[in-house]
DNA sequence: GGTCCGGATTGATCTGGGTCAAAGCTCTGG
DNA sequence: CCAGAGCTTTGACCCAGATCAATCCGGACC
């Protein structure tokens, strides 16, 4: 059931690194986080760490997409966060884990030991400070969506998601105009309703809507192409650009 | 406008030492807080930041409740947070704020000025640390509530935002039976209605309907008794009892 | 080719919570 | 004592999104 080990590589050459814990490490730093550091690989669908099971790693995501969802006990659930490639996973300080991640697609993950990476942080204050950027990065995007869940109509939230998957996930397209985008939904409609706690028949509702009133086009079921991203923001109800228009 | 600064006292008498970022400190360090650190006044329903803000300071509430909210330009507002005593406001090593922090009822702040903060911090592993912590619970305080937005019903999300307050204001009634509770509500109908993603009819209606149901009792309008903590985590539709029952 | 199967879509209907409106409390100030 | 302001409650009605149910689509596999 547990996938693979892969091979080792140095921490230098990690794919994610320019966003990874260790992107201010010096030589010697990198080559403790090798000693301790391991790539895993998950299929879809597989669970990577239940809630409230003993967590004996850390790590970033390399590839794929993960979820962190918390369920009732009649089955509502509702996902907390989504963890694209760069992102982290793990709580050091911490026993154990607080929800469940699953594995949204194929994932391979870049996996430090517990026990050793805390004394490494321990002893490296500039490891613990990237830890704290990165929690406040993650706490920014969790009350960012504590609106959209909160007060934003169905039609807002699927252009919320829209824009976020865009804004983590999307190539300008190259000599088109600036602001059109295209990408690959990385999710069903059911995790999409998981996350901004809709039903998936809402959820594929509002996305025929935004079809039919041109603010997205499909090709497939999961391929989507944003003619003017300006637009999506417009309907997500967020007055700011998020940052990626000029 | 501006409330006048308070007198110093010594960072080991400040009244919410044991869960402030100081905690740890030894005599040096907190020499060192001792000499950035002032006491602020706020009135209920002063502004104690606007989103955006360049924030030059960081703290601790010491007594009185601060929320943290979102508004959307149309004049939806979405509290995102809720500042009791001895939580921690700030950012450490970012330049502004990214929510309103507005006093809800007269508020006393613990605060140090900012650049001197991270100065000690960058110098004092266990303050980086025990920040991490702080914000790490943060965020599972923020995903909780993700779940209680987006997946509860209007009743269940009284029944939460009660339980929350009962496990951070109340006390266990002396003699009683072991798990009754008194409280005074903090926040007005309105203020939790936009914690809740509601309207303050709604909640207005549900507490009522507590009311009846006898899950709780109220005196005046803000007065409130729980005679049996049990039943309310169960209408609050949450299976683990939130650590405050045997 | 056909059949299965796991999404996804679309339609019909229902309902929880929003909206609009009218009182009702309780405190402050005259 | 009354008037007014701010908060709260309650009622009547409405609608966005949930629920229930019927297809539909596009692979994978025989």
């Amino acid at each position: 059931m547990n996938a693979p080990v892969l091979s080792h590589s140095r921490c230098g050459d990690c794919p994610i690194r320019h966003r990874a814990v260790c992107a201010r490490c010096n030589a010697d730093e990198l080559e403790e986080l090798d000693a301790i550091k391991y790539y895993r690989t998950y299929e879809a669908g597989q669970p990577i760490i239940w809630s409230g099971d003993v967590m004996n790693f850390v790590g970033s995501v390399v590839s794929g997409i993960a979820s962190l969802t918390q369920t009732m006990e009649d089955g509502r659930t509702q996902m907390v966060g989504l963890l694209l490639p760069s992102d982290f996973v793990g709580r050091p300080g911490r026993e154990g884990a607080a929800y469940d991640v699953v594995a949204t697609t194929d994932v391979v993950m870049c996996c430090f030991r517990k026990k050793p990476f805390e004394e490494l942080m321990e002893r490296t204050p500039h490891i613990a400070h990237r830890l704290l950027e990165m929690t406040l990065d993650e706490l920014d995007a969790a009350r960012e969506w504590m609106l959209v869940l909160g007060r934003k109509t169905a039609r807002e939230k699927i252009a919320s998601l829209l824009a976020i998957i865009a804004r983590r996930d999307a190539t300008l397209t190259p000599g088109g105009a600036t602001n059109r985008m295209v990408f690959d939904l990385p999710l069903t409609r059911e995790a999409m309703a998981d996350y901004l706690g809709l039903t998936l028949e809402t959820v594929s509702r509002q996305i025929s809507a935004l079809k039919r009133d041109c603010v997205i086009e499909l090709e497939g079921k999961r391929h989507v192409t944003v003619p003017d991203m300006r637009r999506l923001m417009e309907e997500a109800g967020d007055d700011s650009d998020g940052g990626f228009l000029g």
